[in-house]
DNA sequence: TATATTTGCGTAATCGATTACGTAAATAGA
DNA sequence: TCTATTTACGTAATCGATTACGCAAATATA
């Protein structure tokens, strides 16, 4: 039943050569005649020959393999920056190791290790919430392992980063609202800590100093990336009755949410209150009403990961600069605003 | 910069003792005194020493790593289950490497292959759409490596799969509209070619044979996964102004754009056409009317899979009988039906 | 006291590949 | 014709760990 893995020596017996001679012959070495590298070529080929990887990987100390960590594969704009990343690493060779750190510190650093320890070419992450020290990814480069930041980047600036401009994004999203005739628009934040939400915070206050306005604190909900937090944190924060007439949720999730409790609270959207979430996850266009909200490239900043992580991968540790790559969002207006 | 990897011999250099005895003391061998134990411990402790992953995996011939083929991390049931064999596989350490097979056979043999060659201790496979020969996983199990098939298993034999009753499930969503009095229901079924697909046919029809109907071969429209084909084919369906009073689809997201395209000839959702989905993914509670759908338990079956890759990872090849684990479906009611 | 056994460790071989180095035979140059 | 250089391999070392085996010293048994 159990058939033997092929291996150099299987060919090299059956041909009367040595191990190296074979190696060699199969990597096309110009120190092989052509008549032996045509033999070996093809009962390589016949016996089905692969390399053992983990072998190869010992010797070369090369994987070709590449670790990504995301907080969730749950995330829509995750699942599609990891599908663009493979679609630029797979054309060089590279095969990826998805790790999910479900949002937690923890996982993160024992994710890194596991990597590290998996001897990987390099590491493509998106930070946790509740991220806030980063001796983890130190250490990786200090291994001589690229880290690349994508999406949710740290304060650290050791390492490259693949961002959107988060402030600018939401600086859109309110002017557009503005411009709808709205002036007291609900912030559903994120979680405090992370740097993207406090980011996102930052472009509504600034939109709201451009339009000399007054933003008021009262507008602002805090809570955790999730449909029924948005929904819960929504509904008791429509028990206060404060006076509102536009919605700005930091993600779609968030943002659907609150869509159902302003809808249970018997107001109409876009007509009582006008909205706006973030991400275009695929399905808030078939919502009623479909969703506006602002569509970030995560794709693209997959593939753009991935080739800040070609290009670095080879090199010098000692004086190489980081890059910062920022992508351009949009607003998708649709009906809900 | 580059700081070096700690190894055995280093630890084994500053106590003036052999590589194996540090080796040994590591895994706590019976043949090593306390004392040396003890020193060693404390210095790996120390130094930071951890075990190169591949050379451990090159010697034991064991890797601790479980491939996942998966056809994309787009469809939540996929990604669900993937996130519940984590889960099991975690606690056993073993570290889970995904790979997305976009629905294509070639894809998948190349990334079995992959799989094979890093040695990976186990595969986990939902097929492909496209997937019509199993060699490739044949191949894989006569190297010794487990093969698990969920979800989508394909009608090979040889070996365990973890799937839902996909016949009941499909016969449970007709019966349900037959008791809201529908007669003609639309079903709107995946690709030809994919078991699943066949099976929820089958369903369907035994369900209008139990309930004494004749089924109309007009009420079914064959298309992809998508929410876009689901749109177009219903859109294009509803053209040729057959009567229609209830409608399935094979999965949510094709639901959702027949949905929409049934929204937009005008006809109203339940009291012309009463809908039922397939899979309950996250947002479809929040769509208006929220869809009634079968909520498959793709997390547990993602664990009962690893579950049985745990229980056959030791067993002999030999003689071995593959598993057949059906787990149970739910009918979920909202207000689309 | 003499032999048997255990304890604790070292040496050598191994996993499967790659690379440094050595060398006989074939060819080239003087 | 004799030396210099290629050509085309083979041998040995290496990557970092584990395992088989051997062996001296310490302890136990007769």
């Amino acid at each position: 039943m159990k058939k033997k893995q092929i291996k150099l020596k299987d060919i090299a017996d059956a041909l009367h050569l040595s191990v190296p001679t074979v190696s060699r012959a199969l990597r096309d070495s110009y120190e092989i005649s052509q008549e032996t590298k045509k033999a070996v070529v093809e009962l390589a080929r016949a016996m089905n020959y692969k390399p053992n990887l983990l072998a190869v990987g010992l010797r070369k100390n090369k994987t070709f393999k590449v670790g990504v960590i995301i907080p969730s594969l749950w995330y829509y704009y995750n699942s599609a920056a990891v599908t663009g990343m493979e679609e630029v690493l797979e054309e060089h060779g590279y095969s990826v190791m998805i790790c999910q750190s479900k949002e937690s510190y923890n996982r993160e650093v024992i994710q890194v290790r596991n990597l590290i320890d998996s001897r990987v070419d390099g590491i493509l992450v998106s930070i946790s919430q509740s991220t806030i020290k980063y001796d983890h990814f130190i250490d990786a480069q200090e291994e001589g392992i690229p880290v690349i930041f994508f999406d949710r980047a740290p304060s650290y600036e050791g390492a490259s980063k693949v961002v959107i401009d988060n402030k600018l994004a939401a600086k859109s999203a309110i002017h557009h609202l503005f411009k709808k005739g709205r002036k007291r628009i609900v912030f559903i934040a994120g979680p405090e800590k992370l740097r993207i939400s406090k980011t996102r915070y930052e472009g509504y206050l600034e939109a709201y100093k451009e339009h000399g306005l007054e933003p008021d604190e009262n507008l602002i909900i805090n809570c955790n990336f999730t449909k029924n937090m948005g929904y819960r944190a929504t509904k008791s924060f429509l028990r206060k009755n404060i006076d509102i007439d536009g919605l700005f949720a930091i993600n779609d999730r968030t943002c659907i949410g609150a869509v159902a409790a302003v809808q249970e609270a018997g107001l109409k959207i876009p007509q009582d209150v006008a909205v706006v979430g973030f991400n275009d996850e695929p399905t808030v266009q078939y919502l009623t009403p479909p969703l506006t909200t602002i569509r970030q490239p995560a794709y693209e900043i997959g593939m753009e990961a991935a080739k800040l992580f070609l290009k670095e991968r080879n090199a010098d540790t000692g004086q190489f600069t980081p890059t910062k790559l920022i992508l351009e969002t949009e607003l998708i207006v649709r009906e809900s605003s």
